[in-house]
DNA sequence: ATGAAAGCGCTAACAG
DNA sequence: CTGTTAGCGCTTTCAT
C-alpha cells in the first residue's frame, strides 16, 4: 500500500469557505420576513402571498439554505429516517432488499439507516436501542430468533417495526416472508421423485423462520413419501460458507451418504459445491445440490442450480412500504403477507430412476 | 401472493403501551437531580459523585431512558452520522465496502446512512443535498464523475468527505481508490505475454476514475509491446451486464474479432460471459476473457476467471478512517490512497504461443 | 396572510 | 460536585 499527498494543504485552506450553516433565520433575514412564513412556504401546509412565497424561495437559493432535519425532526418528533436491521449486507441475498427498501425510503422522503446484527442477539439488542436513540420512525428488521427479540422495546418505543424474511412469534408486528415450507416441500419432492431416498440437509439454526420452515418443508416432502426422516442427515450450523463445506463433508463421509443435498441458502451452497468438488465428487453425477436464494452465478456454474428463488426486492419493497403504512395508522391491522418462491429447474439434479 | 391476517387487533392495542417517549427530564426527576448532572453522568465528561452516578443510572435502567441523537446533534451541531453515496448496493464490488463502512461507523458510535445513486448525477446532487440536511459529520462517496460533482457543496458545508474507488479532480478531498492504472496494465500484459495481440476491452466511462484509469492501463501494455491500439477493440458503456452482453456481441461480430476480452468490472464480466457462451464460444478455447472485481463465484465457473481482485473491505475501512480523522482535524492534509489490487491468476486465458 | 413566542430534548457555560 | 440558564433550528399555536 502506498500513500500519497497530491495536493497541498494551503489549497485546503483556500477551499474550506462558506463554513457557516446557514438557517431558517438567515433566510426569513434575508427575505425580510418571520421564520414562520419560511416554514410555512417551505412545507407548503398553509397559503402564502404568491408575492411573498417568491421572495422566499428566492431568499432559500441564494442563501442555498438547506433545512436540519434535526431541528426538524426534533420539533415534530419523528426523523424521517427508517432504520433496517439485517443480518449481513454481505450476503447477496439481502443485497436486493436493501436496494428495494432503500428505493422505497427516499421516494417517500425517508433517508435510510443501516445495521448488520451478524446473528448477534447483542449486537441486534445495540441496534434496536440505537434505532430508539435516534427516533427513527421505522425500523425493518430480520430477527435472529422467532422468540425472545428485543423487539417489543421498539414498539413501547412507537417505532413502526417490520419483520422481513423472518418473524417473531411474541410479540405482533407486521411481516412479509416467502412461502419457505412449501418451496422446500416442493425442492424435495422433485429429488424424491427423481429417486433420491437419501438427502442431506444443510440448514440455519431452528430458532430463525427461514430455517425451521424449510425444516419442515423438507419433513413433510420425505414423511409423505414414507421415506425415513433420518437425524444424521439433517444438519444444522451458522449459515455461512464455512458451515456449509465442514458440513456437507460430515455428510459425505457418513457410513451411508446421501445422494443429494439440499443448501439452506446461497451460501450454505457455496460451501457445499466448494466441499464437493474439494472431494472429488462431480455435481450432479456423483451428489445432487439444491439450494434457496437465487444467485446470478448459480445459472453460470456448471452445472447450473435447481433453486427456490425468493422476490427479495419484493419483499424489500413490502416491508417498506408496510412501515410506511403503519408510520401513517399506527393501529391499523397487522398484517403478515407471504409471497411465492419460483422454483428455478436447472441440472445440478441427476434422476436416478432406471427408465 | 397470500396475505394472512393471523392476530387480532385487540392484541395490537394492549401491546401498545408504554407509547411516551421518556426524556432527560424523566430520568433527572426519577433520580432527584438535575438534567446536567443526568447528561454529565452519560457522557462521563466531568466527575460526579459515585453516590449521584449510580442514583442516575438506575433511573436510567429503571425507565428504560435511549436518550434522543435527535437532540444530542442539534445541541452540539453534529449528528454523529456518516454517509455512504455508492452507486448501487446491488453491484456486488461494493458491498463489502459498505460492509466496512459500517463496521467502522458504529465502532465509534456513529450511525451509517446509505444511499443508490444508480451513477445519476440528479440522484447524486439530491443525496448530496439531503446530507446537508441530515446535518451528517462525514460523507464517503463514488462520486458520478471526475469533474463537477457537487462536493463541493458538502465541502463548504463543513461535512468530511471522502471519495472512494474514484476521486473527484477539481476540488481537494481525501481518497482511497486502487491502483487501476497497474492492475490494468499487468492483467494485459498477461494476455500479450500469453500471445495475445488483438484484446477487447469493456469498460465504463472515461469519466469514472476507475475506468478511465483501467482504459489507460490498457493502453499503455499495448504501446509498450509496439501492438497497435485499436479503437474498435475498445467499447465503453454502462458499466452493466447489460451492456457488457451488448458490446461483447459487437466485438465477437467484428471483421477482425479478437482473441482476448478485459471487462471493467465484475457485471460486465457476467454479461461478457453469457454473451460469449450464447454465441457458441468456449472460455479459453475460443475466447479468453479476464476482468476485475473478484467474485467468490468467479472461482466456481468453469473456467475459473483470471481477475484483478481489489481490497474492498480495506478500502471502505481505510475510508470510514479517513472519514474519522477528517471529522476530528477538519484542517488536516488531504491524503489520497491507493491501494494495491492482488491478480489472480486462474483458467480463463489461453496460451497462443505455439512452443 | 403573517409575526411573536414557546418549546421539542439535549449540552454547556456559569455560578455556587 | 451539582444546579440554573440559555440556546441549538425548527414548527406551531395564538394573535393580529
Amino acid at each position: 500500500m502506498s500513500e500519497i499527498d497530491v495536493r497541498t494543504s494551503t489549497i485546503i485552506i483556500l477551499s474550506r469557505t462558506g463554513n457557516i450553516m446557514i438557517t431558517i433565520e438567515d433566510v426569513a433575514n434575508f427575505a425580510g420576513v418571520s421564520q414562520s412564513t419560511v416554514s410555512r412556504v417551505l412545507n407548503k401546509k398553509e397559503y402564502v402571498k404568491e408575492a411573498t412565497r417568491e421572495k422566499v424561495l428566492k431568499a432559500v437559493e441564494e442563501l442555498g439554505y438547506k433545512p436540519s432535519r434535526l431541528a426538524r425532526g426534533l420539533r415534530i418528533n419523528s426523523s424521517q429516517i427508517l432504520g433496517l436491521i439485517i443480518s449481513d449486507i454481505q450476503n447477496p441475498f439481502f443485497t436486493s432488499l436493501v436496494r428495494a427498501v432503500e428505493d422505497v425510503a427516499n421516494q417517500n422522503g425517508y433517508s435510510l439507516i443501516l445495521c448488520n446484527t451478524d446473528e448477534n442477539p447483542k449486537k441486534e439488542e445495540l441496534y434496536i436501542e440505537l434505532m430508539i436513540s435516534e427516533r427513527v420512525s421505522g425500523v425493518i428488521i430480520t430477527p435472529t430468533r422467532e422468540f425472545g427479540c428485543p423487539i417489543q422495546k421498539l414498539l413501547n418505543a412507537n417505532i413502526a417495526t417490520i419483520c422481513v424474511d423472518r418473524r417473531v412469534l411474541d410479540c405482533p408486528t407486521d411481516s412479509v416472508i416467502s412461502d419457505n415450507v412449501f418451496s422446500s416441500y416442493t425442492l424435495i419432492k422433485h429429488l424424491i421423485t427423481n429417486g433420491h431416498t437419501r438427502i442431506g440437509a444443510l440448514f440455519g439454526s431452528s430458532e430463525i423462520t427461514s430455517f425451521r420452515e424449510r425444516l419442515e418443508g423438507y419433513k413433510k416432502a420425505i414423511s409423505e413419501f414414507n421415506l425415513v426422516i433420518d437425524s444424521k442427515l439433517i444438519m444444522q450450523g451458522d449459515p455461512k460458507k464455512e458451515q456449509g463445506i465442514l458440513l456437507t463433508e460430515r455428510l459425505l463421509n457418513l457410513e451411508n451418504p446421501p445422494t443429494a443435498i439440499v443448501a439452506g441458502n446461497n451460501l450454505m451452497a457455496l460451501g457445499s459445491i466448494y466441499a464437493s468438488v474439494k472431494a472429488g465428487y462431480s455435481i450432479p453425477e456423483d451428489i445432487s445440490i439444491i439450494s434457496f436464494d437465487n444467485q446470478e452465478w448459480m445459472g453460470l456454474i456448471n452445472p447450473r442450480l435447481t433453486v427456490a428463488s425468493q422476490p427479495t426486492y419484493e419483499m424489500g419493497k413490502l416491508a417498506a412500504e408496510l412501515a410506511l403504512a403503519r408510520i401513517a395508522k399506527p393501529n391499523r391491522l397487522v398484517k403478515n403477507i407471504v409471497l411465492e418462491s419460483e422454483i428455478i429447474f436447472r441440472d445440478s439434479v441427476k434422476s436416478l430412476k432406471t427408465s
